[in-house]
RNA sequence: GCGCUCGUAGCUCAACGGAUAGAGCAUCUGACUACGGAUCAGAAGGUUGGGAGUUCGAAUCUCUCCGGGCGCACCA
């Protein structure tokens, strides 16, 4: 237990129960600025047993857990409970967080199974900001989950099946296969797709070609899937350069494309059947599932197989779905796709519950994401209308902060400011997405993103490169601060310990809404508490035990600063 | 038309139903010739889109209206 507000919650949670006279009374104990923290609770219980509030906090305070944790606590306002933490408290706290390598962080007490599904680009498509979000936001999610102990499964559903591989199959075959792979290697997939549609439109014979293709494809003719490898291989190759640079966690481990999941298509269709779900409808196969309506009113289906014959996508989800719960054995599902598939995975959610693909103790959730616009608040498009390219970005990204870097430390070599522009520009890219609230359409702006001020990567970055120098010029090692007493003098220093302890309870609440702008947050605060008290406390000119003090602080939080940076898949360089 | 989602300072964004709605940018004042100024201290800036309701307490929950985005039968 290093988390002082944890500690008092779980301190105070008997006493509570005790004043109810019942269980399950949960105070919730969180930052104040009128004091360390504020216990709110009384109020409601107040209700509760028909007694003033202010009794009531005042009963749970005469219980006493609170000795020796706080140097003060008193009922404030209408019934709060508000608190001063004991120096000594906190400074056993942060003995105790000092020396861990998890920094305070409980491994979950519940591990689950959880099947991140992320990214999933297009195969024969460039990769544009749409896969942008869900790459990251997914990426950061499978890191945070992955730290709190929970078993991962990534898995990159790209799309690598249906009828258009029919036409870029006869495409590649025209242009060569050499040909192909240079398009692929000059990031100009959409060029190649461009081309095999133009064609597609403009020849009988090439549709011709196309459609029979395609059936071979279906049929599992040996030549067209060794061609349809081919092409998949030169995508995900391009995919990985992109991945590589982006610095996420995905390989080619992690492939689940929607091809693997054909075989899984008719079981999908036996289960629904034996479930009794599945109806005709208009000559195709569909579930009606409840509380769904079309533009007329009417009951809306979610399509198993078409008219045609052939299964669509909800089906593929479907199929997902079971082999996910049933081969890998996931209790938990998530769905990095944007906000616009919302109703899809509610219906595929909702017939996967009916037809107990789904039970009660797996949960399917769609981590949904707005759109990314361009300061018109408009889609961001390029200049020529098309979706902006993913390789572009992180050029740009990595360009710009180049430039800065030579400009703010000339000092560095080619090759460190080219590391340091890397991490500096692909972090704030990535900051500049994560520090946002997911659900919500997201503005895109170079300017914003990269003046390396206020709530970005570069200031958490910066932080954490300053306590390094004053490491290296202490020259002392930073592993050797971890088992002083740290001392907290100033306001400044206490309030940075309370920050560094509250990593938990801040990972918690990032995780509990898989929403990793929470993490930001507190890594943003913990910046600023750390630069007020660099401003404020001076660590190397000042005389001991409090230099040595303020040197394992400062250690504390530069590791807090890097990890916590990991955990949203961005570096914390030494220098920049 | 139905459904989902969003609307908070000039701009970009925060805020498990809790006290006086917080940051950053921009604006305005300041900072010992700086343990790295990519910094810090401070000021100013708000009827949380409008209205009603629930509650001891609402940006948050409910209803309604206004405004933006997205989706709504066989493409994934």
């Amino acid at each position: 237990m290093a988390d002082p507000l944890a500690t008092v919650a779980t301190l105070l949670a008997p006493a509570f129960a005790d004043v109810a006279g019942r269980d399950g009374v949960d105070p919730v104990v969180r930052p104040s600025d009128r004091a360390d923290a504020q216990v709110n609770g009384a109020l409601a219980l107040a209700k509760e047993l028909g007694r003033n509030p202010r009794d009531v906090a005042q009963a749970v305070i005469d219980t006493g857990v609170l000795d020796g944790v706080c140097s003060s606590v008193e009922v404030a306002g209408p019934g709060f409970i508000n608190i001063v933490f004991d120096d000594d408290f906190l400074a056993r706290e942060l003995a105790a967080v000092a020396p861990d390598e998890r920094l305070g962080v409980p491994v979950a007490a519940h591990p689950r199974t959880v099947v991140v599904d992320y990214s999933a680009p297009n195969v024969a498509k460039e990769m544009h900001v749409g896969n942008l979000r869900s790459t990251i936001i997914g990426d950061a999610l499978v890191r945070m989950l992955g730290f709190a102990g929970h078993h991962l499964i990534r898995e990159n559903h790209i799309g690598d099946w249906g009828r258009p591989f029919g036409m870029l199959i006869e495409h590649m075959l025209d242009i060569g296969e050499e040909a192909a792979a240079e398009a692929v290697s000059i990031g100009d997939l959409d060029g190649f797709y461009k081309a095999a549609t133009t064609k597609f439109e403009a020849s009988e014979e090439f549709q011709a070609r196309a459609r029979q293709r395609v059936v071979l494809l279906q049929g599992g003719d040996p030549d067209t899937l060794e061609q349809w490898a081919q092409l998949v291989a030169l995508s995900t190759q391009y995919f990985n350069t992109v991945y590589r640079r982006l610095g996420v966690l995905l390989t080619d481990d992690d492939l689940a494309g929607e091809s693997r999941y054909q075989s899984l298509m008719p079981v999908v269709v036996e289960r629904l059947e034996q479930a009794g779900l599945l109806v005709e409808s208009e000559g195709a196969e569909v579930v009606f599932p409840p509380g769904f309506t079309n533009r007329e009113g009417e009951p809306l289906p979610l399509i198993i197989r078409s008219s045609a014959g052939g299964f669509n996508y909800a089906t593929s989800d479907l199929a997902c779905v079971l082999d996910r719960v049933e081969r890998l054995g996931a209790d938990l599902l998530l769905y990095l796709v944007d906000a616009g598939q919302s109703q899809h995975f509610q219906m595929v959610f909702a017939v996967a519950r009916m037809a107990g693909l789904l039970n009660e103790t797996t949960d399917a959730v769609h981590v949904q994401f707005g759109v990314v616009l361009g300061t018109d608040h408009k889609r961001l498009r390029s200049r020529s209308g098309d979706s902006v390219k993913l390789i572009e970005l992180l050029d740009e990204a990595v360009d710009r902060a180049s430039a800065a870097v030579a400009e703010k430390n000339p000092d560095l070599t080619t090759d460190e400011r080219a590391a340091v522009a890397q991490s500096i520009g692909i972090g704030a890219l990535k900051y500049a997405d994560l520090s946002n609230d997911r659900v919500k359409d997201y503005v895109f702006d170079w300017d914003r993103m990269l003046a390396f001020e206020g709530n970005t990567a570069p200031y958490l970055q910066y932080a954490h490169a300053r306590i390094c120098s004053i490491f290296r010029r202490a020259e002392v090692e930073r592993s050797a601060v971890r088992s002083v007493t740290i001392v907290l003098g100033t306001p400044q220093e206490r309030a940075l310990a309370q920050r560094v302890l509250a990593l938990p309870s801040a990972l918690d609440d990032a995780l509990a809404s898989f929403s990793p702008h929470k993490l930001c947050s507190y890594l943003f605060d913990l910046s600023q508490d750390f630069t007020a008290f660099y401003e404020h406390c001076p660590v190397l000119r000042v005389d001991e035990p409090l230099r040595t003090s303020r040197l394992a602080l400062s250690d504390l939080v530069a590791r807090t600063l890097a990890h916590g940076l990991g955990l949203l898949g961005i570096e914390a360089p030494e220098q920049m």
